[in-house]
DNA sequence: GATTGAAACGAACATTTGTTTTAATCGAGC
DNA sequence: GCTCGATTAAAACAAATGTTCGTTTCAATC
């Protein structure tokens, strides 16, 4: 029945999307696959006709479910530093939070570890979006005269730092320890990265707290020596 | 005869960290190892044993070649900020220069993506060496007061810029086109980042050229809103 | 109530792949 | 010149794996 084939389909993109975040395109199984989903052998090629163009759909799903999280709407008139703080805080979430489900970044990684044809325009279409917003936020946030290279490489730097936290996570634990290394969590994350990049880009955050920003200046900052 | 031996045994550590970095432990296959070194199927059981001590023996010598490449010695009384500079021009050339094989950083990604147990004590003992010096120079550099935690956020935040050129290099060249990506070379991504960074540590660069800085003051700096 | 078609199942197939085995080759030392 | 050990070459093996096939189940439809 439909119900249930829909069921069982779904039970595989999750399972899936489990087992090639997890051991990769080649190294995954079909059998472990539908033995994690409680199918048949034979469901894989039944519903998505073979390994590959599962794969493809499993990529699909988690772009889909990327989407549920929205960016924040804000509301015309609001300080681009709110909005570059939300910003940030809302990619840290997508990649850090224990809550979301692992693997959808965990494949992330490995399309940019080793990017596969059929994912590369998805992936495309799933990050340009929210790259063309933090540019928006950086025309507001740097300093007019700034060229739009350099605008660029500040957005690469800003996502960068975020990035690292999770694809590197392995060695930053390693590095600082586990105890220190569990304080790492979003907030702490966001603060940092936030009050980092706006020292970077010109423009500065009060001494005591990052949270509220005080001042909507720093934009025309420009330091003279 | 050991000379021809020793010939073959460096084609297929060669030849195998081609492949290993390309397609993955798993995907990789002794076949197409020895295919490529231009030696015998058995080749790699005979001389390695099996195929996971073979990419022990690559990551081996992945680090072994990585440290040909030193870090600087500066004399002392060095300016941290030349130093500064040194370090993230040296990681870049490391990670983007394109005469260097290909190969060696991309396994790297590819463990930072999955990392295997043999291979995490190794990239430890690899990298903490340079982190450590990127410590010693942000202790220079960041304001005396600043605390332990918020240096080492600072040195991942700058490890990640780097990185993230390198990693990211699929979805930064097509973010901003292939033409305009072109022209990001070493001396220009190295002028970014060590600007940025520097601004954001509390520091700043001279406005027209950063490559040769004109002040030693910038530790000391504080701006107050 | 018979029929149809989707869905699931179990077994088998063909291929790939790491590994082993066995024979051949080559060079050095007596 | 011959032997012995090290190395290479070719073939074969056994396990794993993606895929296919024939059958069965079961609800919906006529």
């Amino acid at each position: 029945m439909a119900a249930q084939a829909d069921d069982t389909r779904h039970r595989l993109l999750e399972a899936a999307g489990e087992v090639f975040a997890e051991k990769g395109f080649q190294a995954a199984t079909v059998r472990d696959i539908c033995g994690r989903a409680g199918a048949n052998l034979a469901a894989v090629n039944y519903h998505f006709g073979d390994k590959e163009r599962l794969y493809v759909e499993v990529v699909k799903h988690a772009h889909h479910c990327g989407e549920e999280i929205a960016y924040p709407q804000w509301p015309p008139g609001t300080r681009p530093r709110k909005k570059f703080r939300d910003y940030v805080s809302h990619m840290l979430i997508r990649l850090l939070d224990p809550r979301r489900p692992a693997w959808h970044t965990q494949l992330m990684a490995r399309e940019m570890a080793q990017p596969s044809a059929a994912c590369a325009a998805l992936v495309e279409s799933y990050i340009r979006s929210g790259h063309e917003l933090l540019e928006e936020i950086l025309v507001e946030l740097m300093p007019p005269e700034t060229s739009a290279i350099a605008r660029h490489l500040a957005a690469f730097s800003i996502v960068g730092q975020c990035l690292y936290f999770r694809i590197g996570r392995p060695i930053v634990e390693r590095l600082v320890g586990e105890d220190e290394f569990r304080t790492y969590d979003v907030a702490r994350l966001t603060d940092h990265i936030v009050r980092f990049s706006l020292a970077a880009l010109g423009s500065r955050q009060p001494a005591g707290e990052a949270s509220q920003p005080a001042s909507t200046a720093g934009r025309s900052r420009e330091v003279i020596r």
